[in-house]
DNA sequence: AGACTTCCCCTCCTTTAGTAGGAGAGCAGC
DNA sequence: GCTGCTCTCCTACTAAAGGAGGGGAAGTCT
């Protein structure tokens, strides 16, 4: 009996995933959200077995999301599915730590059948996915949960005070995170902090 | 007699634009460069009558070169030919004064014709370029030539002492145009500036 | 000539950011 | 137990950013 999570903000789409789900014959328990926060919360308070994500969402589009899941959770199987076909993005999710990237164009049974290989412990990616590792994403994988949240909260234009108070910590513990990531990723200020985290976006 | 400039990073395609400027039938004298700040070198000493110019280059891709080009060189013609196709772009392209969109897929014969009809005067537009004016591009083109300098070198992370190193300007100057800026762009921190630069960029 | 814009520079001031170094609590794994 | 990691918070400091306001020079446009 599995606990599934679908993240995806197209109720049509997650319409097929649960298709795709069903269709596995697993006993699966469906949950579903539409943004990150939501699946963040979710996961927190009904652990999932399994998350189905969609990388680009109301409120957080790209990997960042993807990142902070991975750290924070790193024993939930996720699987990525998005309507990018990036050669690039699907290295850096399997980078991430996915278990596998399903392009929105698939067919439901070729959905299914990845899921299901999914479950059995198989990694599932296209052939053209790329070994080498990223450097960006090597170093966006070597953050804490914590320095992930002040990293995205840092590219949305926030000070550190608002850091603080968003995160419900003091803004002196926000600059040792800021101070932190900023030797992770080897930049000297936020500026570049941000860009970062514009560079993981999805084009759209 | 016109004098072209071609910039492009790519040399077949610089050498399909030398195909279509000639089939013009204009007598054009040609120029070259690959890179953006060279395209602006050029410009500033052989001034020429007409740009081709290519959104995706080495060191400045996207919007932002654009709008540099328009706003310091209102009276130059300027073609824009890339590889995007995407619609946003092109409607953006519009707004920032430019008189013709010509996307790479386009065959030289096409490439021609839309050469000739800026040369006679018109603006050349795929008709799903949108009318309606985007607040972010209008935004952009109300900065000034230092302006917008200021603000690409803010998106590269660069300090304001940095910044006025490179434009040999006083810090002070540089605070006082970012400040501006920040009116401008209706915006609180260089972080959000940063930004606007990348929601720019074109692409992959 | 007058109005206007842009650019440059200035002072004075407050707030924010960033550096350095340390330290305690909690928690997981060995 | 011990180690290591993470998160938290602290002091004390320097550097950078940002706000308000003004002023002068050069150019453009009407």
């Amino acid at each position: 009996m599995y606990r599934v999570l679908i993240a995806d903000d197209h109720p049509l789409f997650r319409r097929a995933l649960r298709e795709a789900v069903d269709s596995t014959g697993e006993d699966c328990e469906l949950i579903e959200c539409e943004q990150l926060d939501q699946a963040l919360a979710i996961i927190t308070h009904q652990q999932p077995d399994l998350l189905l994500l969609d990388l680009k969402m109301p409120g957080s589009s790209g990997l960042a999301g993807l990142a902070q899941i991975r750290s924070a959770y790193p024993e939930l199987a996720v699987v990525v599915v998005t309507a990018s076909e990036d050669g690039t993005v699907a290295s850096r999710v399997r980078q991430l730590g996915a278990l596998g990237f399903i392009p929105k164009s698939a067919s439901i049974e070729t959905m299914t059948q990845a899921l299901r290989s999914v479950l059995q412990g198989k990694l599932v990616f296209p052939e053209f996915v790329s070994q080498t590792p990223d450097e960006l994403t090597r170093k966006l994988a070597s953050l804490t949960p914590q320095q992930l949240k002040v990293l995205v909260l840092i590219s949305e234009g926030a000070l550190n005070k608002q850091i603080g108070y968003t995160l419900d910590i003091k803004e002196t513990t926000v600059k040792s995170h800021v101070r932190d990531i900023f030797r992770k990723l080897d930049i000297i200020n936020r500026t570049q902090a941000a860009m970062v985290i514009q560079q993981l976006q999805i084009p759209d």
